[in-house]
Order: structure tokens, then sequence, then C-alpha cells
DNA sequence: GTGGATATACTCGGATATTGACTGTCCGAGTAATATCGG
DNA sequence: CCGATATTACTCGGACAGTCAATATCCGAGTATATCCAC
């Protein structure tokens, strides 16, 4: 999987610990991690196109959330940064070579739809699970965790 | 996702119409769906490693199946395959950067933990299939195909 | 001093290199069948 | 003709290239701020 899916969890997450009133440059949320920043923007215009952040151009501008985060779920982020597409793709090996049926279109393929299931399963739990979740259980295990991140992303 | 799943499912369940009674060569089950011979020999190399198929060295050599079908999990081949790895995996930024807590070690990563339910009801569900399943699945779909296998097998 | 126009600094957005993993291929080790030769 | 041995053909197994997408980077478009100047 996508390693930009971390970061952009992340980053949502202190986004929202931050605060809405002001938007948030890439370049300062890569600092707090020390990740690439131009690799970072990139991910977080993914999170912009689908919907999730907001972005504001030019001087003093950066990123904020769209909407609340439980209004944003695991899903929403991953579909965002991997793409909708699921990981196991059935190419239908069976229409080539001999044993292909020849004229009448095939069925549908019991090991895609097998695959499919647990596909489907993982996507039901991710959904099922929003950011505002994700939040809560970190602020219980780590419980000054919002406070210092909003403390350096206040300093300048 | 690894293309070698798609070509080791379908493998064994070809092995399994075609009957244990003799190893087939990787090259013949490659021809069969058109595939490039050395590189499903590769993939079947990794089932047999995990005891998934047993290999026949030599002249009329061959792969056979190691256990019964009831006996294979969905889990099984794709662990075989794609190894025990998850696929999201948590670097842990948070020890990264002026973020990180120094001194006491961190507490669980809340979405490492979330990511980790959504995987784990994925290979739950992997693991609930076994390939006698998708076998019967397949047999009532393509009622034909079984026959059509074996007998194109049995052509030397 | 004040208002407006200009210059400036800063940040997102997409276009452009680079790297690593998946994909694909080739050759050697080992075995069963075959051919050869002697009895 | 029969048996033992050497040869051959064939297949798995791991080592070796090729290719594509994920990774990382850079530069231009656009905007708020700061500066400068005229009045």
């Amino acid at each position: 999987m996508n390693e930009g899916v971390e970061w952009a969890l992340h980053s949502c997450l202190n986004l929202a610990w931050i605060g809405e009133e002001r938007a948030v440059t890439a370049a300062r949320l890569a600092a707090y991690h020390e990740l690439p920043p131009a690799y970072l923007n990139k991910q977080l215009q993914s999170l912009v196109r689908a919907g999730i952040l907001s972005s504001v151009p030019g001087c003093q501008g950066g990123f904020r959330l769209a909407r609340s985060l439980d209004r944003i779920t695991l899903m929403d982020v991953v579909t965002a940064i991997e793409g909708p597409d699921e990981a196991f793709r059935c190419t239908e090996i069976r229409g080539q070579g001999p044993g292909a049926t020849t004229g009448r279109p095939t069925a549908e393929c019991a090991i895609a739809d097998a695959m499919g299931r647990a596909d489907l399963a993982w996507r039901r739990e991710l959904a099922a699970q929003t950011l505002a979740d994700v939040r809560a259980r970190a602020e219980r295990q780590a419980p000054g965790a919002p406070d210092r991140i909003r403390r350096w992303f206040a300093d300048l």
C-alpha cells in the first residue's frame, strides 16, 4: 500500500487538533514528521481532489479540513490516495489459451468473486471507522498529544 | 496486489480437476492460460515453499497438490505469494521530527490500530474460504469446465 | 498623514527525474527414460 | 535374448535482466502582504 496513506491520516488528525482558524502549509505539516515537503504536498492535493481537504492558494495559504472528522472515514482517505481500484484485479486468464470457452460470454469467475468478498470485508471495516473515532482513541492513549501539537504549530 | 496470486489460484484448481495421479509441469499449466512458463514456475515454487504444492524434479516431474483443497484457504495462497506482511505498514512517523515524544516508548498508534482492524477483517474473510468452496462455486457456475480441463490436460 | 498602485514574498499545482519492486528470462542441478554394449 | 551401464532428454530451482509505477523533486501560476509614492 502507498505510504502516502499513513501521511495523509496523520496530517488530517494534526489539522483537526490545530483547529480550523487558519490554513496550514504543506511544508509545516511535513516538518512536524520530517517528511519530504513536496511529496506530502502531492498527497494533500489528492485529498483536496477528493473533497476531504480544502486548499488556499497564494501567500498565507495552506490546507484545512473541508468537513469535520466524524464525516471522514478511513475508506475516504484510502480511496483518495490509492484510487478506487481494489487490490486484487481479475485479468480473466480463463479467456486466454486453449481453455477459453469460445463464443458465449464467460460466467462470473469464482476466484474473483471470492477475492472480492474479502476486499468487501476490508472496505466495510474501513468505511465503518471515522477519523473522529481514531482521534478519540489516540487521545485516550496519549492525552498530552493534542496540546503538544497545537502548541508546536502555533509557533510561527 | 501481485498478479501471481490469480495464476496460483487458477493453477491449484486446475491441478485438483486434473487429479493427483501424476505431476503436471509448469509449462503445461502455463500453456493452458498462455502465461509466461518460467514466471509461473516461479510462483509455483512459492506454493511449494509454503507446503501447498509438492514438486517432483527431473524428467516426468512437475507439481501436484500437497493436500486436499478443503485444507487450503485463500489466505494460505495469498500469504505464499505476497508474503506475510500486511498491506498497511506503520512507519511510526510520530517518532520523527519535533513532534517526537523523547524518552518514553510511544503508545500504540491509533492509526495503525484502525488500519490493522481492516486488515484483520480482510484476512478473516480469506481464511474462512477454502479452495474447495471456490471449486464448488466454480462448478456450479460452469458445470462443463472440469471435464474440459481434465480432457485437455490428458492429451500429451 | 492617507490612499492607491506597485513590488515582493510565499504557497499551491502540475510537469519532470529517479528509484525500487514486480515482471520476465536464462542456465545449472538432478532425475527418469532410453540407447548401447557385453554376455 | 537379457542385464548392466552410459547417454540423453526433460524439469525444477535459483540466479540474472527489463519494465512500470511509486517516490521524490523542481518550477510556474496566483494571492496576500509590504513597500513606495503622489497628493
